[in-house]
DNA sequence: ATGGCTCAATCGTGAAAAGCGATGATTTTC
DNA sequence: GAAAATCATCGCTTTTCACGATTGAGCCAT
């Protein structure tokens, strides 16, 4: 011991600083054993190697039934040996909480989900996670990039990196005022002509104007407005009917509206697919896991779109 | 992978979270392995090792040479795992820093000492350990205690678990008025009667004052004052003369003074010893180990002693 | 498509270390 | 002195560590 080389952090070893601590506090190598779940021997192997690691001796042993003590040298790597130790159980509990579920998870929505599948799957999520950090984002520029999101909804496929899975088909459902149509069914190329109140280009909106105009039908936009309830209020006084994707209708009191009528599209126009998100390749912690499988309970749950018998 | 056991810090070692910051760093097992002085293997292995200590894997490998990449779960161990490494760096350089000799000391120590050999001792120690931490105190119990203490200077031993050594002899001279005594030696018998400035019944002056008596004195003691110039004015005015040891006097400028002789006592009374003492059986710091040292050399080089020839 | 490239995982091997049990050496206590 | 308590040490087995060579999976350019 009376070489003593520079040392060495990676020679010290957390388990040898647990003995230091434990021998400290119990003033016996074989008290310390005991409470550590050790012989006595390795205890004392375990401070012989702290010792080779640290160039000097951390105890003095008096010999006999009296208590070792810490040198100097000791008392210093004692100081930061408990603070190491302190970390690697912080460390150790952060694991722990992480795998049972608790982290952050951020994920990226858009208007229809924010509003009809989100709710219930945050508050699940919730329930079963009281420790966890959702953050939800509904940045929606042109083209959706997952990014560092965890999971991102989007009514539509994503290019790039991304796995996918289909939560549930949107039908569109053509809402007018009352007596502007028969009831019942109606045909996409009836709608030639026909003023129209509808959402702005984004999403899934071009792809399904696109389906009306190759039916043949030209309908009139006269107004566009990204928000569900203005565009309700238009069709209510009159100014044209709006084709809505069942989600969207969903939670408004359309249906219990006497000044509007719900009418379906027949032939159907291909339905707005919900899809969910994430990174290809990436594993995903516990709470994403769970998240997408409360997102499928949640996707199915809701009430099934209107059969188109 | 699948069975997630709790984890257990004594699991985590600090190379396998240095394997996983170079790694997460370099982007690359390979790269990790040069940087860190392993083969690309071992860096393999110990991943692994660490994935089995958390449950769960760190790294996204997405195979060929794209960069491998963090997982949740490898960020949450991250994150904690620098904060253990830069602890353990820090331990590293504590232990370096104290092997250097820096740290703390407590010395013990009174008057004489003080005077004379403390402010060499401070100065040189301090020269050659710019960090260090001395902390002098006076307290001067009737029973000298070393508790605490890393060194203490003692004109007498300790009883207690002490180790000494003997500094120097200090031997006892008679200071007296200018043509109170003829020049030369004075014998300690020539005393009885006389009337002495002393210091008060501490330390070694009861053991001198007895050595007086035993030759057959009975001086008259006039006055008791700890602190030397006061004693030495009251002989100045011809209050009385002092038997002082030689370092007590040496620092005041007592031999050039007209008005003071300093008086050899022959037959010499037994001079006060001055003991320097540490706890025994105790690892010292090198700091403590090198101000012994120092003392002695100090110790010596103060001009010994005048010859009693 | 198809080799060539880059990379991590894996296997086998030897060396090192961890841990255990038993034995010694040393000190304190009765 | 004898006894008790305590840590160090030795021999031993099992595990781990690190290496080198190989394998196999995913890219990329041809």
């Amino acid at each position: 011991m009376l070489l003593a080389r520079l040392a060495d952090m990676t020679d010290v070893e957390l388990r040898h600083l647990a003995a230091l601590a434990a021998v400290a506090e119990e003033g016996s190598f074989g008290r310390a054993a005991t409470r550590l779940g050790y012989t006595q021997s390795t205890v004392s192997q375990q401070i012989a190697a702290l010792e080779r690691a640290v160039g000097g001796l951390v105890f003095d042993r008096p010999g006999g039934p009296k208590p070792v003590r810490l040198t100097p040298l000791g008392s210093v790597v004692l100081g930061h040996g408990r603070e190491l130790l302190a970390r690697a159980e912080a460390l150790a509990h952060a694991v722990d909480r992480f795998q049972a579920g608790e982290g952050r998870i951020e994920i990226g929505t858009f208007q229809s989900v924010s509003n009809a599948i989100l709710p219930p799957l945050v508050r699940r999520l919730r329930d079963e996670h009281p420790g966890c950090d959702i953050r939800l984002s509904e940045d929606e520029p042109d083209q959706p990039r997952i990014g560092d999101l965890d999971l991102l909804f989007y009514d539509g496929r994503i290019d790039g990196d991304a796995e996918h899975l289909k939560l549930l088909d949107d039908p569109y459902l053509l809402v007018a005022g009352v007596g502007t149509f028969p009831d019942g069914p109606v045909s996409p190329a009836r709608l030639d002509g026909v003023p129209l109140v509808a959402w702005p280009l984004t999403c899934d909106q071009p792809r399904m104007e696109q389906a009306i105009a190759r039916s043949g039908a030209r309908p009139q936009i006269v107004f566009r407005s990204a928000v569900n309830d203005t565009l309700l209020s238009m069709v209510r006084a009159g100014m044209g009917s709006a084709i809505l994707p069942w989600l969207a209708i969903r939670g408004a009191d359309v249906a219990s509206d006497d000044r509007l009528r719900i009418h379906e599209l027949r032939p159907a126009v291909p339905p707005r697919e919900i899809y969910l998100h994430w990174q290809a390749g990436r594993t995903q912690s516990p709470l994403t896991t769970r998240a997408i499988e409360i997102a499928t309970e949640v996707a199915t749950a809701l009430a099934p779109p209107p059969p188109t018998a």
